[in-house]
DNA sequence: GCGTAGTTGCAAAAGAAGTT
DNA sequence: AACTTCTTTTGCAACTACGC
């Protein structure tokens, strides 16, 4: 509890920055939160904060969000939570957790949308003689992390029946960053310390479980390839040469759209690393 | 299935700042 | 001065979750 009261305490001593027009205003919402919205349990609509809090300016529902919630939520000392019952301050895990469920969720269906419509564009080839601007297209970059499950040979099936290849990709370097900053926080959430190496295998239900809703907020694309050894009839699986390189190569022409720079990681498995990297392009 | 909650992208308009 | 480009302001519309 004692975590609790200090950030109660912060949110108590907070003061705007003096050359900020909405500072007053900010001021006058922290205060009505303090009093009245301690915790997700005395969450108030925006509506009854509107009618309630005597502000300077006159604000709707959406402005008094543009400018005085969201550019709250930028500093570091206080937190306005949020859930489907309206707004409130958050002062311990309980808050916390509530907060962090609501915006998980939405990004979650957000991201599903997003899927299907690069998927549907994929489909029907939308981007084919698309062009991107250029000046932009440089600054994306892209980081595709490949790994495989399995061996590329048909030898012995009994044992071992699947090649797996899956891919990750990630937009940009500030992505990269923020995907080791969760990681670190990942670690530190299930008690490991930072060179920790995580292993799904070392996991158990609970903390697999949070650290899949950790990661579902990152936004990287995810995909996967499982060759069933059995049902493969074409003469070059019987090469594992050309069937590993079969495999990421259908693997990357499905995950890969056309636009901009990438950047290739191999697992460092079998040293396959450069000859197979120098063999894609 | 409808209404209400918070949130945020979008577009239009207005303003600011460069450019020719 | 005229034109263009960028930024800011603002309300609308759309999204999901949830309760009825």
């Amino acid at each position: 509890m004692r975590k609790g009261k200090k950030l109660r305490e912060k949110a108590e001593r907070w003061v705007p920055n003096p050359n900020d027009p909405s500072g007053d205003d900010k001021k006058l919402l922290v205060e009505f939160l303090l009093k009245h919205c301690d915790g997700y349990k005395n969450a108030i609509s925006i509506g009854r904060v509107l009618q309630e809090v005597r502000f300077k300016d006159e604000y709707t529902r959406e402005l008094l969000q543009h400018r005085i919630i969201v550019p709250l939520r930028e500093e570091n000392d206080l937190f306005i939570g949020t859930s489907n019952k309206g707004i409130f301050l958050i002062n311990d895990a309980d808050d916390a957790y509530k907060t962090i469920s609501f915006y998980t969720n939405r990004i979650r269906a957000e991201k599903k949308h997003l899927r299907n419509l690069k998927k549907i564009a994929k489909k029907n080839e939308l981007f084919k003689s698309f062009n991107i601007d250029p000046k932009r297209a440089n600054k994306i970059k892209k980081y595709i992390y490949l790994d495989e499950s399995g061996v590329p040979s048909l030898k012995n099936m009994k044992t071992d029946p699947y090649f797996i290849v899956g891919a990750l990709v990630l937009d940009g370097t500030d992505l990269r960053r923020q995907l080791a900053r969760k990681l670190a926080f990942i670690k530190d959430l299930i008690g490991k310390p930072k060179d920790y190496e995580l292993k799904s295998t070392r996991l158990n239900e609970k903390q697999y479980a949070d650290i899949l809703r950790e990661l579902s907020i990152i936004d990287y694309e995810f995909a996967a390839i499982c060759f069933i050894k059995d049902k493969l009839t074409g003469h070059g699986f019987s090469y594992p040469k050309s069937f590993y390189k079969y495999a990421y190569d259908f693997l990357i022409n499905d995950v890969f759209d056309d636009i901009g720079e990438v950047n290739l990681y191999f697992d460092e498995y079998g040293g396959v690393n450069t000859k197979f990297q120098a063999e894609f392009f």
